[in-house]
DNA sequence: TTTAAAATATGATATTTGTCATGTTATCAT
DNA sequence: ATGATAACATGACAAATATCATATTTTAAA
């Protein structure tokens, strides 16, 4: 397995700001997990005991509502670290993690990097900033749950999904999301987010092999209010 | 003005994770603000350059959405540390904050701060902590906001306001919103929140005179969906 | 391959929420 | 006190979204 020091990923997150010898040790003691789609990484109520820096692709972070449907509130790419919060506190995680598709994520125990925090200010400052980043991110998240329609976010997760992770050479999106799933993230009945994608279909904004997305004429999703 | 050593605010705030030394330092130079109710404090686009330490009141974060209005993102009380992201990044700030009543807090420059917070470790777990809960409340927002009805989050403010600020010695809540605040908090319109604290009138829920609301059936708010 | 289960699709309908119009009440500066 | 202004209130209606029922298609297991 590729070791730390050397390894690309973590210049998009906070690792990058270890010492040489820190990322050994890290690099040492971390392990490789493979994840397939659909996979479980961990549930709501866990106790993580480290973090995950993920290397290849992408996983939604949920959280049970009081009605029992579950909300995505984050999805977590490559390059992330999953799991900054269980660094900081012992207290059990408050959401759920599921792969979206196969991930290769390497897992550093808390014990072996929680010193560092406390040692490298360099490395904390820059853990401050990402978790300060990911609560401005939180922010637009709000305000657009809120304030935006269901057609709006809809158009938005698709084109977003189109700029972070692309498509495949039939120009579908790479990934490849349930029904169920878009209408979580997007935060409504299921039923309504398939209405809203067979409408998109109709307006030739999309179109659809499957399960698989393909975005036809993404000015028009643009304009969706 | 009283010595940031022996105030008991910090208590509640990473500021009691510094040394004595460090909190004489912040002491002299610290300024005591007055800000009246509906006074800006900051805005959108600003520039912080230091953390207020709230003292007294409350004071709404908002962030303007792209249809032209406000939402509330959080609201911020007595004990809370306001600015936190300016002494991570220099960015400007993503959110307005506006006092809701008659505030008191000190204002202390990012740069009297800011070598504490790569020097004095406990500091900067105790910020770095106080960030993760921020992100924690802000995904219960998030789910809150994505999966309750207005009717819902409406009877859970009254709740959170009936719980957090208390009342007046007739039992009103102490905290006075106009109905466009609360509109702003729950994110709906203006017209929507009257017509749902009305009908909470007609059931007995609360009962009003002029702004002031008080709240006659707590446990019948509980129950609304 | 066949079959059962799950996911997708769509109609019908109810409910929620937003918008516009207009009237009423409260508030504040003069 | 009084008039202007903003805040509150409510009706009427439109639009968005949820819910329930029921096909149809896809997927995965036997």
């Amino acid at each position: 397995m590729s070791k730390c020091e050397s390894c690309i990923i973590k210049e998009f997150n906070s690792l990058k700001s270890l010492t040489r010898e820190e990322l050994m040790r890290v690099s040492a003691c971390k392990t490789g997990k493979i994840y397939r789609k659909g996979q479980v990484i961990f549930e709501e109520g866990e106790t993580l005991n480290g973090v995950y820096c993920v290397r290849d692709g992408v996983c939604k972070l949920t959280k049970l509502s009081e009605n029992g449907k579950d909300q995505v509130v984050k999805l977590v790419v490559k390059g992330d670290l999953l799991g900054k919060r269980s660094l900081v506190s012992d207290q059990k995680t408050n959401l759920s993690a599921v792969a979206l598709n196969d991930m290769e994520m390497c897992f550093i125990p808390k014990s072996e990097i929680i010193d560092d925090l406390s040692k490298n200010p360099k490395f904390t400052m820059d853990v401050l900033r990402e978790m300060a980043n990911d609560l401005k991110d939180s922010d637009v998240s709000l305000v657009n749950m809120a304030q935006k329609s269901v057609k709006r976010r809809m158009a938005e997760i698709l084109m977003y999904s189109h700029d972070n992770f692309g498509t495949d050479d039939e120009g579908y999106l790479s990934i490849v999301l349930s029904r169920e799933d878009y209408a979580s993230i997007v935060g409504t009945a299921t039923e309504s987010a398939i209405r809203i994608l067979s409408q998109f279909k109709k307006e030739a904004l999309i179109s659809t092999t499957g399960k698989r997305i393909k975005i036809e004429d993404y000015n028009g999703l643009k304009w969706i209010e």
